[in-house]
DNA sequence: ATAAACCCCGTTCTTAAGTACAGGGTCAAT
DNA sequence: ATTGACCCTGTACTTAAGAACGGGGTTTAT
């Protein structure tokens, strides 16, 4: 069986060996056998670990939810609509910060087109905008973030 | 002319003694007055600073640009322009962050499509693509976050 | 047999925007 | 004159995901 020690798991899986260090104190990844030395052993399997968990933080979860994901992925009596939901949840999640943000390009981009950028400070019309708290700039309280 | 003792100012900004406590050490706003007893007096240009801020955070903007607007508002040699600047280069963050949250959103709705959350885990298609690197279910490397 | 390049462990530091806490003064009313 | 509701200060804690550091062991090559 193939056997790498930290720094090249780590260099093969883009992380550093601190990264390793983080995901076995957060229990992400289980400490490999380890030589009378006491250095890690790690194998192909870790590797596609690490690899999974990165492939998920790429696409947003947090390590968190990856613990999550693996704790499904680990137990066999798990089932594939849990997986599911958790990734439609993530989707969901995912809209609303995208709507939140939308909103605030609207209001930043009409503030924008409200202001020539000629003369000093005190005639912005986007620092106007946002020392009133009239309803015509969409200023209202974008609520929760 | 009329002072507000800290509490009384925090509710009518929306925010806690603590946060303007925070807002002192971090220069956002300028210590007040205070009476004998050490007690802070706040005005009404406090609390319209406070709503500022509050209002450019609900923006998106950190209270380090905050900090840079409240700069150039204070300082009138600065022009509007500056402020018309760093307002569209927040919208270009906005835009980038928006872009990355599509990409993602994209493939996970992908990977939702393709499994149909039956069977156990090892039958989970979302997984099975988490678990490989090919290139045809858009896993490619999401880079700057 | 010693230097370079690894490895280990435990602990502290980082950013952002506060929140919480400990310990103590003050003001108004009873 | 004492209670309750304020106020002050300074310090530590919070989340996320590591990075950095200090101090020390090991392996490999020269």
């Amino acid at each position: 069986m193939v056997q790498f020690q930290s720094s090249e798991l780590a260099k093969k899986a883009g992380v550093t060996v601190e990264t390793l260090r983080y995901y076995h104190k957060e229990a992400l990844l289980a400490e490999p056998q380890k030589t009378d030395a006491g250095y890690r052993q790690y194998t192909e399997a870790d590797l596609q670990r690490v690899l999974f968990i990165k492939r998920c933080q790429g696409l947003g979860f947090t390590l968190k939810e990856i613990k999550e994901l693996l704790a499904l992925k680990d137990d066999t009596t798990h089932t594939a609509g849990e997986v599911k939901t958790l990734t439609q949840e993530k989707i969901a999640l995912l809209n609303q910060k995208i709507a939140v943000l939308e909103e605030i390009k609207t209001t930043l981009t009409s503030l924008v087109k409200n202001c020539d950028g000629k003369g000093g400070v005190s005639d912005c019309n986007i620092l106007k905008a946002l020392s009133t708290n009239e309803e015509h700039n969409h200023l209202g309280e974008t609520s929760s973030c």
